[in-house]
DNA sequence: GATATTGTTCGTATATTTGCGAACAATTAA
DNA sequence: TTAATTGTTCGCAAATATACGAACAATATC
């Protein structure tokens, strides 16, 4: 018995979590949406963008990266980052049915 | 001119984040799975489904009720709480349209 | 090779989050 | 009135998140 209904349940649950946790910032939203509205773009179009410093940029890009929303190439000295498909349409789909998930009834209390 | 363009841009990002931020804990997502599967409960049937101190519980619902999720309404010495559905539907919404707002072109990077 | 450009990593400071037990308030039951 | 039940709030500890400048590595240019 590899895994129970109960640990596919949780998995889930840490699924869902672990993707909004990486959306739960305003900078990395902002990130996300500029990376959204074009095909790619480096990193110092990114940083152009935003007001703070770029250590702290790289760091939202790593966890950003690190959730799987988005994936980084170097190229040259350069590196150009872009949305990762696959895996937005992971989350949204997660989302989808995390929201979808409700038992519908009237208001309740 | 109330509000520009690009504040308006700024407060769409912000309520995402915000919304985000309260789906980003795994015992979060668990007590809206809970309250999600039923019309409403007592504060207790949902501590009692949870391996965590009843102070932390409570935080937990804290934060969801000021995120709009759920709401509580007391009821003699208990705690009703539910789905807060208009938010619940306005979240729904603002994941969608979020997830959806990007351009559709094939893999660039 | 020397220098400039581009990002990441490191070290650090501060703020927020998560968790707990104890104390508390409010209601109900004895 | 006293005692039990139900949750919240308080105070605290530990972990995590956010931000920065400085140092660093890698490439490109002179």
């Amino acid at each position: 018995m590899p895994t129970t209904k109960v640990n596919k349940y949780k998995e889930d649950q840490e699924r869902v979590a672990r993707f909004a946790k990486a959306l739960g910032n305003p900078v990395r939203i902002a990130i996300l949406q500029f990376l959204a509205n074009q095909d790619s773009c480096f990193f110092g179009d990114i940083h152009d963008v935003l007001p703070i410093a770029k250590a702290t940029v790289s760091q939202h890009l790593k966890e950003l990266k690190e959730a799987g929303l988005i994936q980084g190439d170097i190229e040259g000295p350069k590196v150009r980052y872009c949305i990762n498909r696959n895996n937005w349409e992971e989350a949204k789909v997660c989302f989808n049915r995390f929201f979808g998930d409700i038992k519908n009834k009237k208001e309740s209390c």
